[in-house]
DNA sequence: CACTACATGTAACTAGTTACATGATTCG
DNA sequence: CGAATCATGTAACTAGTTACATGTAGTG
């Protein structure tokens, strides 16, 4: 389970509550790792219950309180532990390619459709991973604030190279997605070109 | 579900039974959508009770029979209908980005190792998927022959090329992947370029 | 006082994974 | 006759999705 180390990742940052994780894995660190509400929560108590992770409740007014969870020793070990270890090639299973491979079934001008929202979306979300990619050079993101706090100041540079190298990874895919898409859009429009 | 349409996709070039399904899913057409054994029997029967596929009997031996599908008109007709619907974009979940977001806990040796093992396997994906590009080309297929066959000759090139193309995609984002875990080793070795 | 944000949960479901289980047929 | 391949299944599980549910606190 990913959703485990990606929480740990984040704690090791600063501790948080389950409310401040799901926003974050709803937004920004979404681009690496999405997940739902109904599932943060329960993993979080799991977590806590194998102690990755210890939560302390903090009053927020009279009646409500929140429970703020913070990475353990435990936690930071088995972080780092992962972090060491290849993981074994995933299942691919991508829907658009998959639409692709039988584009010859439909009309060119359905599948140029579908084709042309999919480069819209992988441009935009090439877009955004290069906007957080500048803003982590730029050191102007709240929990890389925080990470590096407690880090060598000599080191700040090289981790933000590193981070802000991930989001190049996220734009480089989705940009490359998105040229296979145009020059599908190409194959489409001709189809076939004379002398063959 | 889109192992239902990986299967139907398949179908439509020629029946088959569960088991040659299973070999397929297990290899070639992996590279595109990934289905083990346990998923593809299961689903290919609920697949006939919705009338999408229809499972025929066929002896092999005294006590040996195999069922083979066929795609019946409303399965080609469910299969038209969604190529032809743009999929909402998929929550992002990569396990390598996210193990490099964290490449500055572990020592820069063995995250350089991951990233090693992981452009080894990038690059393999690419060739393979640029191979299986070839052979769609050179028509040197099984499926894509008997698919080829109930069409009109003159569709031949241009189908050819959009499913040479699929394979492509599967290359070129591979290579980007890999290129982008090298940068990433380069990042680890040099920890601070001078003047900064 | 209404609206938004804070804060946490649960139920029911689909998809996918891992592992086991069983027997038939073919080929060397 | 033993091994590989053909052929089909099931059980138990983890991960992820969709939708609903409930109440508190701050802001205009």
């Amino acid at each position: 389970m990913s959703l485990k180390h990606a929480l740990l990742g984040v704690l090791e940052a600063r501790p948080m509550s389950g409310y401040d994780l799901v926003r974050f894995f709803s937004s920004s660190s979404g681009w690496i790792w999405a997940a739902p509400q109904s599932q943060i929560y329960p993993t979080l108590r799991r977590m806590e219950d194998i102690g990755l992770i210890q939560g302390d409740d903090e009053a927020r007014g009279p009646r409500l309180t929140r429970t703020v969870y913070s990475i353990t020793p435990k936690g930071l070990a088995e972080l780092k532990t992962w972090l060491g270890i290849p993981a074994k090639p995933s299942p691919v299973r991508d829907h658009m390619l998959l639409q692709a491979l039988n584009f010859d079934m439909i009309d060119a001008d359905t599948a140029h459709a579908v084709l042309e929202q999919f480069i819209t979306e992988q441009e935009k979300a090439a877009e955004e991973a290069e906007a957080h990619r500048q803003r982590l050079l730029n050191r102007d993101t709240p929990l890389l604030v925080e990470r590096l706090k407690r880090r060598d100041p000599d080191d700040h540079e090289p981790i933000v190279r590193l981070k802000a190298h991930v989001f190049a990874g996220v734009a480089a895919v989705a940009r490359t997605r998105a040229e296979w898409a145009r020059e599908g859009q190409r194959l489409l429009r001709e189809p076939l070109p004379d002398g063959e």
